[in-house]
DNA sequence: TACCCCATTGGTCATGAGACCAATAGCAGC
DNA sequence: GCTGCTATTGGTCTCATGACCAATGGGGTA
């Protein structure tokens, strides 16, 4: 009955761990919170020790932070199409902001709402948060740069132009918790609106051009 | 040396002791955050004992949900002038707007993000943050209307518009904790050209009339 | 003045966190 | 095949939390 589990040690390559360590952690974080990250909770997950995971990560901090980088990064991958894929940026931008108006954000919403309500904490996550903010304005202020290019969109700031999108689109993530958002017709494809009007783009050219 | 301190037991009316711990709860959160309300840190402050505060609140989740309650009613109160003040729309939507966007609202913008996030974990504080969010939403609506009244505004939907200006303000309060904001032009009283563009009042209009 | 309610004390207990460390066992290189 | 490095184990220690409770004494009331 008390048999003891095998415990057979598996012993994995220092890299090929680390990696499986933030992958689960940047689970944990998007499923539940970055607060359930712990030692203990990432080492159940794996089937291995705390005290491993703490091998790793000496600072469990460290973790969160790097859990939160891997998340941001390859859910923003995920949302923003590379200009390689061929899209014309109306397209992209479309993808986007859709993507993110959509119920399928509520996750990453979340994240983002963690992530910027912790790092007043952990002055590391901040770093991190901020590097990623940094990094989706830039792409996003490219992507409207190549619409102006190919005057798609028209727009004498491009970079004004991304961070007034993303103002709008973090406002409309800070509802992310509520389960019952306010419903109202100004709120329905506020980002995408605010998009069109910034853009001089006709109503409802970028949901149709999905 | 090891003299005990004189432990003089204070006794006071239950409404007044109440008052006293829910106010020092709300200090603690706007300073240093909810998660930071305990009831040995609130005991502390006060000078009583930490079973004092569990007496008062048997559940610690209720005391954060008052704290933050007390702390968002009455930061509101300071932020929007009442009607009563004698001020008109403009004025008053004004003085809301640039406080807002002032270094003085960052405690403020801290404490919200802050209730947003954590009301995932806590359903409690998620109903007190929906309930302030409410009040709020339809205290601008009506100092809108007020204004289209007036005929210093121009809205055909008060609502709708009041929404779009909170969606902005909670959009650049996502950014509290940044130390470094990223600075741009286009952020620069985004929520007051926001307002004037929704209310069709002439650029600079409102911080004009301060 | 005496009584009694209840505000207040001062503990205990269980839980879960991170940090730390000596012992162990995979596994690659000699 | 042996040896040494280190990934991994399995503990321990300390700290903070909330919940719970019996005893105490302040102060209004009879």
């Amino acid at each position: 009955m008390t048999s003891s589990p095998p415990a057979t040690r598996v012993r994995k390559l220092p890299e090929e761990r680390r990696a499986e360590i933030v992958r689960t952690a940047a689970r944990i974080a998007l499923e539940e919170g970055l607060e359930r990250i712990t030692l203990r909770r990432v080492a159940d997950e794996l089937g291995v020790r705390p005290g491993l995971i703490g091998h790793y990560f000496p600072a469990a901090d460290d973790l969160v932070s790097e859990a939160f980088a891997f998340a941001a990064a390859g859910e923003r991958d995920t949302l923003m199409p590379d200009a390689e894929a061929g899209l014309p940026p109306t397209a992209r931008l479309a993808h986007f902001l859709v993507r993110v108006g959509g119920d399928d954000y509520v996750d990453l919403g979340r994240l983002w709402l963690n992530a910027r309500h912790l790092s007043r904490f952990k002055p590391g996550l901040g770093a991190v948060v901020r590097a990623q903010e940094t990094t989706t304005r830039n792409a996003l202020a490219e992507l409207i740069a190549d619409g102006v290019r190919s005057g798609e969109f028209t727009a004498e700031d491009a970079m004004g132009a991304a961070l007034h999108i993303l103002v709008t689109v973090d406002g409309l993530g800070s509802y992310s918790n509520d389960d019952v958002p306010f419903d109202h017709p100004a709120v329905h494809d506020m980002a995408l609106r605010t998009a069109e009007r910034l853009l001089v783009l006709p109503p409802g050219t970028l949901r149709r051009s999905i």
